[in-house]
DNA sequence: TGCTCACTTGAAGAATGTATCAACTGAGCA
DNA sequence: TGCTCAGTTGATACATTCTTCAAGTGAGCA
């Protein structure tokens, strides 16, 4: 009878992987917090909520500072919207939209920071140490 | 001779956009900051972070943690060595896993603690507010 | 009332991301 | 030297995301 080779290794660290598995944030916490990575995680959206940072804007101005068409910019306001990130007031025939969200807003705000210092770095190299590079 | 319509609506104020427009950051720190939130728009590699925030592990405890196979978890922490999120140190035949870019591990540890006192909330409602809801 | 403007929405297709399976590699040990 | 174990990698299939085009909606004005 074929012995069934196990899928994981036996724990090295007992003691980590239990210390690790029940500082486990709550599931729900983890979903929403990626929703707003992945809010962010598009430079439109970036640029979207870049330049709203210090003043509401209408539609179309929006679409002319970014050089985006309409439609393009409307869908992503609307997940932006979604995501409770932004707001939408009406004025007449124009839409303004501004920030309401200013956790994100900063998170933005010291994200490109702190690339922008080279923080970040995403340089082609460093492969995984145990393989050769061919 | 059929006239075309302005792609975009004029601009409604000018300076807005101006300023706006100019105020855009480099395009290469969008990009950058990006692939920061690319990288964290993932459930699964959000918890990577957060368990490796405090501890090294292997990637065998790692995975008996989170509840994923080698494989998947594997192909997770490439990503994220690419980025220089975390590095990798090998010790005999397994490979310890550390995080080394501690600004993106407090930006999840920050989100998760925001999302958590229901900073967030992704409710469903919320419309634009010029469409009726059916 | 009918037209235009500012904006939103739906659909479709290309591109990208993700999980799984299977094969591979290198370390250590018999 | 050959085996097993820890981990990585490639391929594939599937789901999600993003942009564009075309059509729709409501506000304001003639």
């Amino acid at each position: 009878m074929p012995v069934v080779k196990p899928v994981l290794p036996r724990a090295l660290d007992a003691k980590k992987v239990k210390r690790a598995a029940a500082g486990l944030p709550v599931e729900n916490a983890v979903q929403n917090a990626c929703e707003v990575f992945q809010a962010l995680a598009n430079p439109t959206r970036i640029r979207i909520m870049h330049a709203l940072a210090h003043d509401e804007m209408s539609v179309g101005d929006l679409a002319r500072a970014l050089g985006l068409s309409m439609s393009a910019l409307s869908h992503q306001l609307a997940i932006l919207r979604l995501l409770r990130l932004v707001a939408a007031r009406e004025e007449g025939r124009q839409t303004f939209y501004r920030v309401i969200d200013h956790f994100v807003g900063d998170l933005v705000h010291d994200c490109l920071a702190h690339v922008e210092e080279g923080g970040h770095g995403s340089r082609p190299g460093h492969q995984h140490p145990h393989k050769k590079r061919r």
